[in-house]
DNA sequence: TTGACATTCAAACGTTCGTTTGATACAAGT
DNA sequence: ACTTGTATCAAACGAACGTTTGAATGTCAA
């Protein structure tokens, strides 16, 4: 077949399957078998499109990963430009909601941030590719947003800390939504995840919602 | 040999050695024969002692997760006693502290979040222990401190989602140390880990350090 | 129609996996 | 002294792994 026959869809399918597969499962826990049977093609698939498994861990990173990362970012730049400021609330609504409601399916969101964990928790060469590309860029742009509003005495780490437990938040409600779902008694539907945008900008802005007679 | 002499030595190395392999490689990245190599005993032991490796990691969480929790569990209500109050601050900053600072070393620190974030991406038995035992009991117990100084319109749901914010900054400076340091530039030093407990009470109590101008 | 190229496929490669086996060593009870 | 029970060990088991091979199939330019 020629490449602008059925080739290029079974690279892409087998990029599809095995993002879905390493992220539901991390990399070890997948076989190359696994993957080009829901992949439907053959074996020898993977090596003849990437060379080998850990090639196309690679490329599920490279061609899928990447490319969602910058959605992501796009719309937290379209959420933002649509507030007509940049204060923080401006900010962190923007980007809460553009990772916990934004471009992405549900399904999307999780196999991301699945796979985003999983480079934190056990670093491979993607990781390289997760840090300096996207993590990076958004925090340093998130310090330039955010640092002309806070108080003075706040340095770079303590600007940095900040933007981290934002970031952690919206991480963990993402990738952890099996526990969070089993505490708080339901799924991740609409509403909920407005109220956990809400919940998100709130909590960042405030702290804990302490009575005023408590404080 | 009899019970009281090496056996439950080799028992116990077992255990250790397949604790930290699958803290840091995941279960399926990490064979048998690598943590009997480590443990230094026979491949066969962990059949002998366990009945197979399935069993082993059940019996890590068992064994050795669940003590470690409990053991951060009375540093914090130690901690929480010392203040002589259960206000926020004091029951944040003891939650903090003990979990960042506490009875654990660094090394056993990484690992017990490291495998309590391995089963919250892919839960296994182990959930089950984890959830049940530890992380419900540790929320139920933080909601009822921290409901009385709660605004009177807090639900429940948005006191667990408070609750979670917390937890999710603890979790995530935790396991995720490699990052952080990347990105703030240096290692998880002793004052750096004052700072970071600082930071999570100032953050958890108020939310970003905006200037009053600004507000 | 032919030759060159791209893609798919079944089959096999050698290696490593989790698990089992049977022999061996040693301590304690009778 | 002999049996019993516990623990360790080298060796082997079949299954599954990632990867390679060479033939088969299809497409398009010459």
């Amino acid at each position: 077949m020629t490449p602008a026959d059925g080739s290029k869809i079974t690279r892409d399918r087998l990029l599809k399957s095995a993002e879905m597969l390493f992220a539901q499962k991390g990399y070890d826990a997948v076989s190359v078998r696994e993957i080009t049977n829901v992949a439907k093609c053959n074996l020898a698939a993977v090596n003849y499109h990437f060379g080998n498994k850990k090639a196309l861990y690679l490329s599920v990173f490279r061609e899928r990963w990447m490319p969602r990362a910058q959605r992501n970012r796009a719309c937290f730049e379209k959420n933002l430009a649509g507030c007509g400021d940049t204060s923080p609330a401006s900010v962190i609504q923007s980007l809460a909601e553009a990772l916990i409601k934004g471009p992405l399916t549900d399904k999307e969101r999780l196999v991301h941030f699945q796979l985003m964990i999983r480079e934190m928790t056990k670093p491979t060469e993607a990781f390289e590719i997760v840090m300096e590309e996207t993590m990076k860029p958004t925090f340093e742009g998130l310090g330039q947003l955010l640092h002309p509003y806070l108080h003075e005495s706040i340095d770079e780490e303590r600007t940095l800390l900040n933007i981290l437990s934002i970031f952690s938040m919206v991480l963990y409600f993402n990738f952890a939504r099996l526990p969070v779902s089993k505490i708080i008694g339901h799924a991740y539907d609409q509403p909920f995840k407005d109220r956990l945008v809400q919940h998100i900008v709130d909590f960042s802005l405030s702290g804990l919602p302490v009575r005023e007679t408590a404080r």
